[in-house]
DNA sequence: ACCTGAACACCGTTCAAGT
DNA sequence: ACCTGAACACCGTTCAAGT
């Protein structure tokens, strides 16, 4: 009883590299990825920024360790990474598989920012790749084809794709604004002008909504499944 | 006839926006984009650090305006953004459109990046979806599709694509190392076994190899147009 | 109109030291 | 084994000033 009141949240816990991690990605979900530095994440720890250091070789690695969390959540929300032999339906267990992926990735807004400033593959995410590849392998498909199709999923694999930028932001577009576009975008804004969004759950900015998401992704995996039919 | 030699490379030419912003290209171009900085930039123009902040508000202006900067030069490279009214080979069209504005980013690495943090739609990132919009509506596509079109396409549209990681930049798989990915992730090692890269013009890191790339776009270009015929 | 100097509030990280 | 303090070499940016 030396203590009589935490001053911090779980001030007297010792400190070790999962809970550097958790918080990190604590902090970046509040702050922004921007938010996440090390002096930050050392007064949220209750701790001297040095501190840090002892657990953890520099921020490089804390980014490493924070995406490799994204991916173990992944894991946890589809129930684990095992692969049917052969499987039939392989396009529609790729296609949850993502979406599930999906929902990760949009409780981490910063996810596809830092993965993309990744350079060597971590394990989970490896796992991750892995499990993918087992299940376009149990539809049948060569190696070959399954390789090609990785790429042409790209980041999409994850649940995520890149954005387009503020004009296609789901908001009604301004009848002002759309005249001006006219005179320098005028495929543009006659496009805008006749796209009505109803955009259910809205966008954070860096992701397509999920109409266009999936729109995308089946034409991707439609795609594949001509090829692999020698379409 | 004051000074008898330059000391720096171009010293007494007044310092203007655009000269601010293409020294800003050079130098994210050899020094990579964490070699961008304000202060670097100054030593680079020969000027003081607080002398770019009279042409250019901050640093984010930068930034946005090397991207303007970058599809300047796809307008350049394209020669010119004019649309025909009606294109039965608009796949053709768009597809050696997107190839070219590859090739621009291929000389600028840095260039995907920092396009995905920028929250605005510049004007000349604008004309160039303006552009490809054009192009699909010459071909007779529905607004409607065209803007899912769009969405499908992501940053392919631009010429690059979200990479996979480090596994997979063309080298011969080591064998040693594919026995250590045998235990963890088999489906992924047994694929890198098989698949063998050549890779003629080799990557960036960023960017998937030009075979690849074109996998992916004649995939999704393909569902395009399978979908603009009611397939 | 255009450029500068000093200063501020931040970074990540090293190194030698404390317990 | 685990944490700290002072210091270093950087950032972007403000503000008041020079010409």
């Amino acid at each position: 009883m030396s203590s009589t009141a935490e001053s911090r949240t779980a001030r007297r816990a010792p400190l070790t590299r999962d809970r550097v991690l958790e918080a990190a990605v604590e902090l970046a979900d509040t702050a922004g990825i921007d938010g996440l530095t090390i002096r930050r994440l050392a007064v949220e720890l209750g701790v001297e920024p040095m501190s840090l250091y002892y657990h953890v070789p520099n921020k490089e690695a804390i980014l490493d360790g924070i995406v490799d969390l994204v991916f173990r959540e992944i894991e946890e929300a589809v129930g684990g990474f095992v692969v049917a032999e052969t499987d039939a339906a392989w396009k529609t267990t790729l296609r949850t598989r993502i979406l599930t992926a999906r929902e990760v990735m949009l409780r981490h807004p910063w996810a596809p920012g830092v993965m993309d400033t990744r350079t060597e593959l971590g394990l989970a995410n490896a796992r991750y790749v892995d499990a993918v590849v087992g299940i376009l392998r149990s539809g049948g498909l060569s190696f070959d084809l399954i390789h090609h199709s990785l790429h042409a999923l790209g980041s999409r694999m994850y649940g995520f794709s890149q954005e387009l930028g503020a004009a296609d932001d789901g908001s009604a577009p301004d009848p002002e604004v759309l005249a001006q576009m006219t005179e320098h975008v005028p495929h543009l804004a006659a496009m805008l002008s006749v796209v009505a969004h109803d955009d259910p759950d809205s966008t954070l900015g860096w992701c397509d909504d999920r109409f266009e998401f999936e729109f995308g992704l089946d034409l991707i995996l439609d795609g594949i499944e001509r090829r692999a039919l020698g379409g």
